[in-house]
Formats: structure tokens, sequence, C-alpha cells
DNA sequence: GTCTATACAAGGATAGAC
DNA sequence: GTCTATCCTTGTATAGAC
């Protein structure tokens, strides 16, 4: 392991734990036996750290997105991509409650475009969406496209702020399993027979 | 206008703009045109000034909660609750997004208990949606229940974060507007002839 | 009771040694 | 490439003026 991903696991283990704010370089440093300089040699600043896991969290996604879409669209496939997500979402919850931070960043432009990654996130669920309609597992206006796509840019990214503010002892598996719940109860309400079938298929293995 | 609501409205004013932690208290100083110590004066810590603007927002809240529980339940009065309740979350919008800040606070105990609060507010939309049930605005199992409870505590409390996140121009009427509609949608999956009327009305005099 | 001036500790960033 | 010494900013606390 490089020093570079050290310091990278030492931070997400200290993020999730304290908060982005509440963990200072030094104590990172310390823990790794390591000067609080080298941090800024490997990366030039706190922020970058927290950019570097984003990115790396953004890379492990792309992966899932793209499995997904390689096989035929379904209510099952969909949401055994949701929990992969989820889980993911879960391994970086510090990371996206730490997000705050960098909200200054998004003027000067030069890092990370959020307005743009949202609206490719947009496109993203708006395609899956039409397909799942397409293969008769939903049943959608366009009117409904737009609100379940609005739905899971909000509470796809979100849930995980409230397992993490309002749960004192949160437990991966079980809150993964309470949003997912939630997923598939929004999901059956567009869905036709054959979705129902598709997500009930899904709850069967999740037991 | 006391010190204090001075302090409270100009830390209010520099919060929403450049988030919590990028705003100093010899910052809030300056534009009072009063000494960084006069701050710790009126309050111990900085973050002492995101919780009494909290309290400030809870306060106003809570009376806006009495008003609409004071009057026969329909679902046209709970949007017009929940557009007030949007407003004035945007109003404090980032102080909710600094409040990952104060999640130390959560261990020690002593200031607010959010595992509480959220429990508190898991009961009060679990009341207003079983009462919109007995109006017959609603038609709702008991599943029905729990899941719009869940999702009113998700999407009402993190929408604020998704439009702050996401929005580079973000205009409070039309994003308020947008999440309305969203609310809309929601409700009128589970609404009567009735409360799809209701839900009309509440629209039509948004325009 | 309010406020200023000031001191101090802690954290992030950086120049330069090895 | 790795690290130390150092600087600067920020939050916090307090002595003492009015």
């Amino acid at each position: 392991m490089t020093r570079k991903e050290q310091i990278l696991n030492k931070a997400l283990e200290l993020i999730n734990e304290k908060g982005f704010v509440h963990v200072g370089v030094r104590e990172i440093a310390r823990e790794l036996k390591i000067s609080p300089g080298n941090l800024s040699y490997h990366f030039g600043k706190k922020e970058d750290v927290l950019m570097a896991l984003l990115e790396r969290y953004r890379e492990a996604n792309t992966s899932l997105y793209e499995t997904y879409l390689a096989t035929p669209p379904s209510l099952k496939g969909f949401l055994h991509l949701m929990k992969s997500i989820f889980e993911s979402q879960y391994l970086y919850r510090g990371v996206f409650i730490g997000n705050q931070y960098v909200q200054a960043q998004l003027e000067s432009g030069d890092h990370f475009n959020y307005q743009e990654i949202y609206e490719r996130r947009l496109a993203g669920f708006a395609r899956i969406f039409k397909e799942l309609h397409t293969a008769g597992h939903l049943k959608l206006s366009e009117e409904d496209v737009r609100f379940l796509v609005f739905h899971m840019t909000l509470a796809g990214r979100f849930w995980i702020y409230e397992a993490t503010l309002f749960d004192k002892s949160p437990d991966r598996d079980s809150t993964v399993k309470h949003y997912l719940w939630m997923l598939s109860k929004q999901l059956s309400l567009f869905a036709t027979e054959t979705g129902r079938q598709s997500i009930g298929a899904f709850t069967a293995e999740l037991e």
C-alpha cells in the first residue's frame, strides 16, 4: 500500500468517525507515524484529501452503473444496483457530509462541477426509468419520469445524511435495508404486475 | 434591535452566503464594527451562535405546526403548512448545512438531542397523515403511513441540502415551488378524489 | 451589564533542509 | 521523496475600561 493510499484510508476512517472539520492533519499524521508536512507533500491541502476520496468513490460507482446498463433492464436489477451504491455511500458517509466544506470551491470552478454532475445524474436516471417503462416493469407518464428522477437524486443522495445525523448507532446492513425498503415501496407505486414481481424477487433475496 | 439579535442576523447572512466553517468570528465582529471578544461575551462559542439560530428556527416552526393542527385536516392546509416551513428552511439554509459541525456534540449529549427531535418528527407526521386519512383526503394502509412519514422526514429536511449544494443561483420562490410540486405529486399517489381536489386548490392558489 | 484589547492554543499551509 | 521548522489564521478566554 502506497503512502497516498495509507493516508486516504486513515483519513476516511477518522472522517467517518468524527466528521471532516474535526479531523486535523496533525492527527492523521500522528496515527500513521509520519510528519504533518508529509501530508502536504502528498496532498496539497486538507480539502484535496476529501476530493481524492470523492474521486475514489465516483470511480467505484461508475463501474456499478456500467454493469447494470449492460444487462436487460429490470426492477430487481435496478434495486441490486442501488443496494451496491447505498453500501458504497455508507462507506464514504463522512465524505459526503463533509462536502459542505468545499462549497466555496463551487464558485471558483476549478474543482468538480457539482451542477454538471447533478445534471448527469438526472439524465442517467431518466434513461434508466424510461428503459424500465419500455421493458414493462414501470408504467410512467412523462411527468412520472420527471418525478421519479427528482426523487432519486434527492433520496438517493441524502438518505445517508439522515442516517448519519439522526441515528446514534448506525449499523450498515439494517440502515441500508431500511432505505431499500423505502425505494422499493416508491417504485412499486408505479410498477406493473411484472414490475411488482421483480421487486418481490429482490426483496426475497434480501432476507 | 439588541446586540444579540444583530449578531444572529449578521451571522445568518454570512453563513448562508459562505457556509458555517468559512465564516470567522472576527469577520462577523468586523462587519458589525464590534470587537471579536464581544461575541464571546454574548455567545460563548461560535457553535452557540449556530445553536441559537437553530433554536430561533424551531420556535418559528412550532407555531406553524400549531396553527395547522388547530384547523380541520386537509391536504390543502397541509401543503400550505409545508410551504411556510420550506420558506423558513430556505431562510436558515446555511444553518442546516452547517449542523454537521455540531455532530460531535451529539455524543456529549448536553445540547439538542437529535435522536429525540427526529422521533418527535416521526410522531408528528404520523398523526397528521392519520388525520388526513380519517378526513377522507388520503387512503392509507398502516404501511403507507410509515412510508409517507419516513418520506417526509427525509425529503422535508434534505431538499434544502440539495437545493443549496447543487443549484448555483438559487431563487427562493422557484426552488420552493419545485419541491412543493414534488410533495404534491407524492401525496396525490395516495389521495382520494377529495384529496386530489384539495391538492388542486392549493396548486391553483400557488400560481 | 457591555465592551475592548490582548494573550494564547491549535490548526493549516509552506519554504527549505536532508 | 520525506520531513522539520516556522508562519499565519482562527477560535477562545479573560483582564480590565466604561
